[in-house]
DNA sequence: CGAATATACGACTAATTTAGTCCTCGTTTA
DNA sequence: TAAACGAGGACTAAATTAGTCGTATATTCG
């Protein structure tokens, strides 16, 4: 009914595996090796990441990625439309490229599903990915809102 | 980010033409004419349809589709799953043939992905295909709930 | 009856998307 | 300067989705 890429899988396992180790980076070999996962996907897939701003890589010997923000500033939605792109909604008019799809009475479903899927993309942004780290221990450094 | 399949559109586009009017048999070549898409896949995914309950078929000459029931009473949910089958979650384990993914630390995303799913389906589950079709005139037969 | 117009359905091919690989280059650290 | 890392482009393979074709069956109507 709804699946997600693997690619967008991926993100969200690198990302779990820096949310819970925040004071680290993290190899995309790392990655690789904890799940048994393609290490060229993973490492482009956080290349990807980078680009949108998620998470800052570190080059060289002991390099590797952490998150660019907080766990709690980065939603689910903004994981996948790093790896998937803004552009897609969840129906696309059937002839944007020439004459708008206005020769056929087509897209008169476009409107209503609209609305569906801005609540299905503010789903996507209501949850954070520390919520895929689960609690975590109090940081002394750290401070509650 | 999040697109609908082109069968899935054909079968709303379908539902939306025969919530519209209610009163008639709509057949598949007057759903494929009428939005210039392929008769025979238009065919197909409304025999899905009829499989899933959501639609009644009548053979012959002046034969098609209508609906089984109420618009109000088919949400977008029912058509998806209806097309795309019930099984797909969002994250698939990724090696639940043999295994169910002990081997590695795997699918630890799994779980709170599980919570976003159910919010998506339901928001899916909130909205009938009577939206599809608009404000419809009052059927003088009909009555107010 | 029988011709015309529908659905029913399985097998098939084509197109598109997604997954995954390979190779080369730049960077950092010890 | 060598080893361990990220950056990124070009490519192939696999999987999914879109779409076709052929044939069988039901219904209406003249």
């Amino acid at each position: 009914m709804l699946k997600l890429s693997k690619r967008v899988e991926y993100a969200l396992l690198s990302i779990q595996v820096m949310a819970k180790n925040p004071d680290t980076v993290v190899s995309a070999k790392d990655v690789a090796d904890r799940f048994n996962i393609s290490f060229t996907l993973v490492a482009k897939v956080l290349q990807q990441l980078v680009h949108a701003g998620v998470v800052r890589s570190y080059a060289g010997v002991r390099g590797g990625y952490a998150l660019a923000k907080h766990a709690e500033l980065v939603s689910i939605a903004d994981v996948i439309e790093a790896i998937e792109g803004s552009g897609s909604r969840l129906v696309e008019c059937q002839e944007e490229h020439d004459h708008a799809c206005t020769a056929h009475t087509s897209c008169t479903i476009k409107e209503p599903l609209q609305v569906l899927h801005d609540r299905i993309v503010s789903t996507f942004a209501s949850m954070s990915v520390a919520e895929l780290a689960g609690p975590q221990l109090v940081q002394i450094t750290g401070h509650v809102t």
